[in-house]
DNA sequence: ACCTGGTCCCGGGCTCGGTTTT
DNA sequence: AAAACCGAGCCCGGGACCAGGT
């Protein structure tokens, strides 16, 4: 894995991008196998799950952090380590018992609520990582699917954790839901609920992520910005100013940096310059939502998001913007209103209230609340829906 | 009463595997 | 073995209807 990075590292030079040198070390929606300054929280989370090493099926916890604290990535972390340790490797032979080791196999499976939002793809992703055979994409029933899964952990030396991230967002799978997907396979699963808040009626445990303090921050963003940025790029005064800025969130510290290493590219400078960090830091609204929370959208509604941004709504009222916007794709104004109103439900755009005009209801607009500037150069490429009219 | 914004929901077409028939 | 068929989820379009303002 190391080596793969340096050789992703070295391509990316000799193809002249010498300012990012690796854009996945610089992403806010990535993370690293090692988090930075999390290592109490990582010895909690240990506790709890420690049942595991003597082949006991751990309690459900709750991992619960404010935004941009880590949550996810101490969770998926710990698990792809745990997954090396006990799980069944995708390429075992034959047996699942191993020779001095006695104990059950356990898998660790992270879902995350944003990508996986229906039963179908929950039992999906589950099965992907428990079955050793492939996984139909459709063609079965939801039933079958569940039925499968319980085949594969009916048998007693068979379990598995499964963490649910970002169960507490609008408009995702919740815990209560994924408990009842499970119910039929309930003796052989464990749940980790991970997200700002316990799931409603919480009587279980809770692991507290805080908030990242200034100096922890400084080294999150040193880390990301010495393995994704060509040396110099960056000097340790705009870092700690960065973190400072940020208040305790990584994701708004990362979003900033990365957005200001897009506008850096763009405008072909060698260093990333004061302004670039300006207008970046400005691009992150206050109280915003994570940047996947757009990027986890299929590429039709990204498609309309981009659209938003390059359009001027400001003071003009929703049914307004949706009808520029289809003017500019395949879409018609009424799916594009209706997306609109969907992803202001999510919490990906927010409506704000316009003053009233003439007769009738008073409109609203709608204003972005993710960070544009590093969504622009995420978002699903254009090539993946028939381009604009 | 009337108008416009906002919500809700369903039908039909599409894709894609699995299953049955030829 | 190939072809035809079927069922499941997904997505877009759009209509019915509710809410809030003059």
């Amino acid at each position: 894995m190391d080596l793969q990075e340096r050789i992703a590292r070295r391509r990316s030079v000799r193809q002249g991008q010498t300012l990012v040198v690796d854009r996945d070390h610089l992403s806010p929606v990535s993370h690293r196998t090692e988090p930075i300054g999390r290592g109490p929280v990582l010895e909690q989370l240990l506790d709890e799950l420690e049942p595991v090493f003597d082949g006991i099926l751990p309690e459900p916890v709750a991992v619960v952090g404010p935004p941009g604290s880590g949550t996810s990535a101490v969770v998926t972390a710990l698990f792809d380590a745990m997954n090396a340790r006990l799980g069944d490797s995708p390429r075992s032979i034959g047996t699942t018992t191993r020779a001095g080791s006695p104990g059950p196999v356990t898998w660790f499976i992270y879902v995350d609520a944003r990508y996986v939002d229906s039963p179908f793809a929950f039992y999906r992703s589950v099965l992907s990582v428990v079955s050793t055979d492939a996984v139909p994409e459709s063609g079965v029933g939801t039933d079958d699917l569940c039925d499968r899964l319980c085949d594969r952990l009916e048998r007693s030396d068979r379990q598995a954790v499964i963490a649910l991230d970002h169960h507490d967002e609008p408009e995702m799978l919740g815990y209560d839901t994924v408990c009842e997907l499970l119910e039929p396979a309930a003796d052989s699963v464990s749940t980790v609920a991970v997200g700002q808040r316990e799931p409603d009626g919480w009587e279980g445990t809770t692991v507290t992520v805080p908030a990242y303090r200034h100096h922890e921050l400084v080294d999150v963003v040193t880390d990301r910005s010495s393995t994704g940025l060509a040396a110099g790029a960056l000097n340790h005064e705009v870092v700690r100013d960065l973190a400072v800025w940020a208040d305790g969130n990584a994701h708004d510290a990362l979003a900033a940096l990365f957005g200001s290493a897009v506008l850096a590219t763009e405008a072909e400078t060698d260093q990333i310059e004061p302004e670039h960090i300006e207008t970046a830091k400005a691009d992150v609204p206050d109280e915003g939502v994570h940047i996947d929370r757009a990027l986890s959208l299929s590429a039709t509604r990204q498609r309309v998001l981009l659209d938003l941004v390059s359009v001027d709504s400001a003071s003009r009222p929703i049914r307004e913007v949706a009808g520029e916007i289809a003017s500019r794709s395949s879409l018609t104004a009424g799916t594009v209103k209706r997306f609109l109103y969907e992803l202001a439900d999510r919490g990906v755009i927010e409506r704000v209230p316009l003053p009233a005009r003439g007769s009738g209801r008073r409109p609203s607009t709608v204003e972005l609340r993710f960070p544009t500037i590093a969504f622009r150069s995420l978002a699903a490429p254009v090539d993946q829906l028939a381009s604009s009219k």
